[in-house]
DNA sequence: GCCAACGTTGGC
DNA sequence: GCCAACGTTGGC
Protein backbone atom coordinates (compact mmCIF):
# COMPACT_ATOMS: atom_id res chain seq x y z
CA UNK A 1 0.00 0.00 0.00
CA UNK A 2 1.22 3.49 -1.22
CA UNK A 3 2.10 5.52 2.13
CA UNK A 4 -1.15 7.59 2.87
CA UNK A 5 -1.23 11.09 3.46
CA UNK A 6 -4.94 11.29 3.64
CA UNK A 7 -7.55 10.39 6.54
CA UNK A 8 -10.89 10.22 7.66
CA UNK A 9 -10.78 11.07 11.69
CA UNK A 10 -14.63 10.08 12.96
CA UNK A 11 -16.08 11.26 16.05
CA UNK A 12 -19.12 11.53 18.02
CA UNK A 13 -20.36 15.13 18.07
CA UNK A 14 -21.90 14.25 21.02
CA UNK A 15 -18.75 13.73 22.90
CA UNK A 16 -16.66 15.85 20.63
CA UNK A 17 -17.37 17.71 17.57
CA UNK A 18 -15.77 20.03 15.06
CA UNK A 19 -16.95 23.10 16.70
CA UNK A 20 -15.02 21.36 19.87
CA UNK A 21 -12.05 21.53 17.78
CA UNK A 22 -12.34 24.72 16.42
CA UNK A 23 -12.89 25.83 19.82
CA UNK A 24 -9.47 24.62 21.20
CA UNK A 25 -6.66 26.89 21.90
CA UNK A 26 -5.16 27.39 18.56
CA UNK A 27 -7.80 25.12 17.10
CA UNK A 28 -5.84 22.12 17.80
CA UNK A 29 -6.31 18.96 20.21
CA UNK A 30 -4.56 15.94 21.15
CA UNK A 31 -6.53 12.84 19.41
CA UNK A 32 -6.56 10.53 22.62
CA UNK A 33 -8.40 7.50 23.09
CA UNK A 34 -7.89 5.31 20.46
CA UNK A 35 -7.77 1.68 21.38
CA UNK A 36 -7.59 -0.30 18.35
CA UNK A 37 -4.48 -1.32 17.44
CA UNK A 38 -4.96 -0.77 12.97
CA UNK A 39 -5.86 2.50 13.93
CA UNK A 40 -2.75 2.95 16.17
CA UNK A 41 -0.39 1.40 13.86
CA UNK A 42 -1.49 4.11 11.07
CA UNK A 43 -0.92 6.65 13.53
CA UNK A 44 2.97 4.89 14.50
CA UNK A 45 3.32 3.81 11.16
CA UNK A 46 2.23 5.94 8.33
CA UNK A 47 0.64 9.35 10.06
CA UNK A 48 2.92 12.92 9.57
CA UNK A 49 3.20 16.29 10.11
CA UNK A 50 0.79 18.11 7.72
CA UNK A 51 -1.01 15.23 6.55
CA UNK A 52 -4.31 16.10 5.41
CA UNK A 53 -7.82 14.93 7.61
CA UNK A 54 -11.46 14.67 6.79
CA UNK A 55 -13.49 15.10 9.98
CA UNK A 56 -16.33 12.86 10.37
CA UNK A 57 -19.29 12.90 12.61
CA UNK A 58 -20.49 9.68 13.51
CA UNK A 59 -23.33 8.45 15.26
CA UNK A 60 -24.64 11.99 14.48
CA UNK A 61 -28.25 12.94 12.32
CA UNK A 62 -27.20 12.39 9.75
CA UNK A 63 -23.26 11.20 9.50
CA UNK A 64 -21.30 12.97 7.58
CA UNK A 65 -17.90 14.70 6.60
CA UNK A 66 -18.16 18.28 8.91
CA UNK A 67 -14.70 19.74 7.91
CA UNK A 68 -10.90 19.32 7.44
CA UNK A 69 -7.79 19.37 9.68
CA UNK A 70 -3.97 19.00 9.68
CA UNK A 71 -1.48 16.49 11.27
CA UNK A 72 0.54 18.94 13.57
CA UNK A 73 2.15 16.46 15.79
CA UNK A 74 3.47 13.07 14.97
CA UNK A 75 2.73 10.36 17.43
CA UNK A 76 3.53 10.28 21.13
CA UNK A 77 2.45 8.47 24.16
CA UNK A 78 -1.06 8.39 24.97
CA UNK A 79 -0.87 9.16 29.25
CA UNK A 80 -4.81 8.98 29.05
CA UNK A 81 -4.18 5.05 29.02
CA UNK A 82 -2.67 5.65 32.52
CA UNK A 83 -5.25 7.73 34.22
CA UNK A 84 -7.08 5.41 36.02
CA UNK A 85 -9.88 8.13 36.01
CA UNK A 86 -10.21 8.30 32.49
CA UNK A 87 -12.69 6.02 30.33
CA UNK A 88 -9.54 5.35 28.35
CA UNK A 89 -7.37 3.96 30.78
CA UNK A 90 -5.40 0.83 30.30
CA UNK A 91 -3.68 -0.77 33.04
CA UNK A 92 -1.94 -2.92 30.53
CA UNK A 93 -0.22 -0.15 28.89
CA UNK A 94 3.41 0.47 30.18
CA UNK A 95 4.40 3.43 30.70
CA UNK A 96 7.77 2.23 29.76
CA UNK A 97 6.65 0.76 26.61
CA UNK A 98 3.50 2.49 26.10
CA UNK A 99 0.87 0.30 24.20
CA UNK A 100 -1.15 3.44 22.72
CA UNK A 101 -0.30 6.76 21.07
CA UNK A 102 -2.10 10.31 19.66
CA UNK A 103 -1.23 12.42 17.70
CA UNK A 104 -2.46 16.66 17.39
CA UNK A 105 -4.72 18.06 14.76
CA UNK A 106 -5.64 21.06 13.84
CA UNK A 107 -8.67 22.30 12.76
CA UNK A 108 -8.70 24.11 8.84
CA UNK A 109 -11.32 24.80 7.53
CA UNK A 110 -15.17 24.03 8.14
CA UNK A 111 -16.63 22.46 4.61
CA UNK A 112 -18.83 24.81 2.73
CA UNK A 113 -21.93 22.77 3.47
CA UNK A 114 -21.77 19.42 5.21
CA UNK A 115 -21.43 15.95 3.02
CA UNK A 116 -23.58 12.98 4.64
CA UNK A 117 -22.54 9.35 4.38
CA UNK A 118 -25.71 8.92 2.13
CA UNK A 119 -24.11 11.29 -0.12
CA UNK A 120 -21.08 9.49 0.01
CA UNK A 121 -23.00 6.24 -1.13
CA UNK A 122 -24.35 7.86 -3.81
CA UNK A 123 -21.33 9.38 -5.41
CA UNK A 124 -20.24 6.00 -7.47
CA UNK A 125 -16.16 7.51 -7.45
CA UNK A 126 -16.48 7.18 -4.06
CA UNK A 127 -17.45 3.19 -4.72
CA UNK A 128 -14.16 1.81 -2.61
CA UNK A 129 -14.02 4.40 0.14
CA UNK A 130 -14.16 2.92 3.34
CA UNK A 131 -16.25 4.55 5.51
CA UNK A 132 -19.39 3.87 3.08
CA UNK A 133 -18.46 -0.04 3.88
CA UNK A 134 -20.87 -1.91 6.13
CA UNK A 135 -19.33 -2.78 9.34
CA UNK A 136 -16.25 -0.48 8.52
CA UNK A 137 -15.38 0.28 12.50
CA UNK A 138 -12.60 2.05 12.39
CA UNK A 139 -12.02 5.62 13.81
CA UNK A 140 -9.11 6.31 11.73
CA UNK A 141 -9.08 5.37 7.96
CA UNK A 142 -6.68 5.86 4.97
CA UNK A 143 -8.34 8.02 1.99
CA UNK A 144 -7.00 8.49 -1.23
CA UNK A 145 -6.28 11.61 -2.62
CA UNK A 146 -8.98 10.85 -5.27
CA UNK A 147 -11.41 10.56 -2.74
CA UNK A 148 -10.05 13.64 -0.76
CA UNK A 149 -10.66 15.71 -3.78
CA UNK A 150 -13.91 14.13 -4.27
CA UNK A 151 -15.40 14.90 -1.11
CA UNK A 152 -14.32 18.11 -1.20
CA UNK A 153 -15.33 19.29 -4.37
CA UNK A 154 -18.67 18.14 -3.78
CA UNK A 155 -18.67 20.51 -0.58
CA UNK A 156 -18.57 22.91 -3.53
CA UNK A 157 -21.43 21.81 -5.44
CA UNK A 158 -25.03 22.47 -4.04
CA UNK A 159 -26.72 19.59 -2.32
CA UNK A 160 -28.07 17.38 -4.78
C1' DG B 1 -33.87 1.06 20.58
C1' DC B 2 -32.29 -2.58 17.55
C1' DC B 3 -28.91 -5.32 15.91
C1' DA B 4 -25.14 -6.63 12.43
C1' DA B 5 -20.39 -6.48 12.26
C1' DC B 6 -16.30 -6.99 14.29
C1' DG B 7 -12.44 -6.85 17.83
C1' DT B 8 -11.05 -8.75 22.22
C1' DT B 9 -11.00 -11.96 25.98
C1' DG B 10 -10.40 -16.10 28.22
C1' DG B 11 -11.39 -21.09 28.95
C1' DC B 12 -9.84 -25.15 27.24
C1' DG C 1 -4.31 -22.21 18.88
C1' DC C 2 -9.33 -22.48 18.66
C1' DC C 3 -13.50 -20.37 19.21
C1' DA C 4 -17.65 -19.03 22.05
C1' DA C 5 -18.93 -15.27 24.72
C1' DC C 6 -18.89 -10.69 25.33
C1' DG C 7 -18.52 -5.64 24.56
C1' DT C 8 -18.46 -1.86 21.37
C1' DT C 9 -19.43 0.68 17.20
C1' DG C 10 -22.43 3.02 14.58
C1' DG C 11 -26.02 2.98 10.87
C1' DC C 12 -30.72 2.66 10.65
Amino acid sequence: MPEPRYWLFKSEPSSYSYDDLQSENDQTAEWDGVRNYQARNFMRDDMRVGDYVLFYHSNAKPPGVIGTARIVRESYPDDTAWDSNSRYYDPKSDPANPTWLMVDIKAETRLPRFVSLNELKANQSLADMQVIKRGQRLSIQPVTLEEWAEVLAMADRPEP
